[in-house]
DNA sequence: TCTCAGATGAGACAGAGTCTAGATTGGAGA
DNA sequence: TCTCCAATCTAGACTCTGTCTCATCTGAGA
């Protein structure tokens, strides 16, 4: 990803572009998983050591309110970053705490007797259990979708 | 919820009874929305000073593995908790944070070719927006649900 | 009553994230 | 190019959340 795509976006969504922004975006966009805020830091000054750790968290917290970044919901003490590119759900391990990304696919809206005056922004569906490499070294159990 | 249910819910998940796991239990269950640790710390002393920051936490973990207990994924710094009851789907709310509860509703299973050998637990829909009290004190804006 | 495994309490410790004050950067105007 | 100024960054102290350790307590079974 160049830099001009990225000073496009950052422009597009009212954020000033900065080196150390573009690192964090960069170090995004060219990882596939969901790295924690201390992942980021570590990535970033890996390549190019000159973004403090209240920077790269000051930045991410920027890229999120911008919608250029999502959080992603897990448990777990510290936070993990996405790229907002191609929608999709989340798949959490159960036992190795990996976050994958699983295709998207669509869900019906819930129904409107549910949401009350609820605005709805955006949904996701996050699925537990095992992921592929934990499922082959488990003992066979049924699995239970609900 | 009276000691008794609470003392075979316990029993039943191989987790011995104490005080200390009544009180969170019952805190847990009397509480609406979905308490964090401290907050949980703080609402089991103040009914009863007798349960140590540690012991909280520790207890709250022996739950969530004996499966009494849930942790919900939520972005943020702190756990949130629930008691394993009805099904149910998450809001949460852009402004104000808050958790809540949906109603369950179905949702139709991820096709198997997205899903490979992964083995699903369980999952949810996390919808994201304004919650009732928010939406209501904010500007009118269309709600992007697609 | 005694024993012992498991649970608790107190507090030190570690990790994650925030805050602050001073320094730096970069764009606008002269 | 120089100066000004607002936005941003750095360094590190600080807070908050959660874990760990170890001495003590509790309670079930002998």
């Amino acid at each position: 990803m160049d830099v001009e795509t990225i000073r496009h976006l950052l422009d597009a969504s009212g954020v000033k572009f900065t080196t150390q922004r573009y690192c964090v975006m960069a170090f995004l966009m060219q990882t596939a998983g969901h790295p924690t805020a201390a992942e980021i830091f570590d990535g970033v000054n890996r390549l190019d050591p000159r973004s403090a750790r209240a920077t790269v968290y000051r930045n991410l917290r920027d890229l999120v309110e911008a919608g250029l970044v999502r959080e992603v919901a897990v448990e777990g003490r510290s936070a993990r970053f996405d790229v907002k590119g191609m929608r999709h759900h989340h798949f959490i391990c159960d036992r190795c705490g990996e976050v994958e990304d699983m295709e998207w696919f669509n869900v019906p809206q819930p129904p409107a007797k549910f949401l009350g005056n609820r605005m709805v922004r955006e949904y996701e569906v996050i699925l537990r259990g095992l992921c592929i490499s934990c499922a082959s070294s488990a003992p066979h159990t049924s699995a239970d979708t609900g």
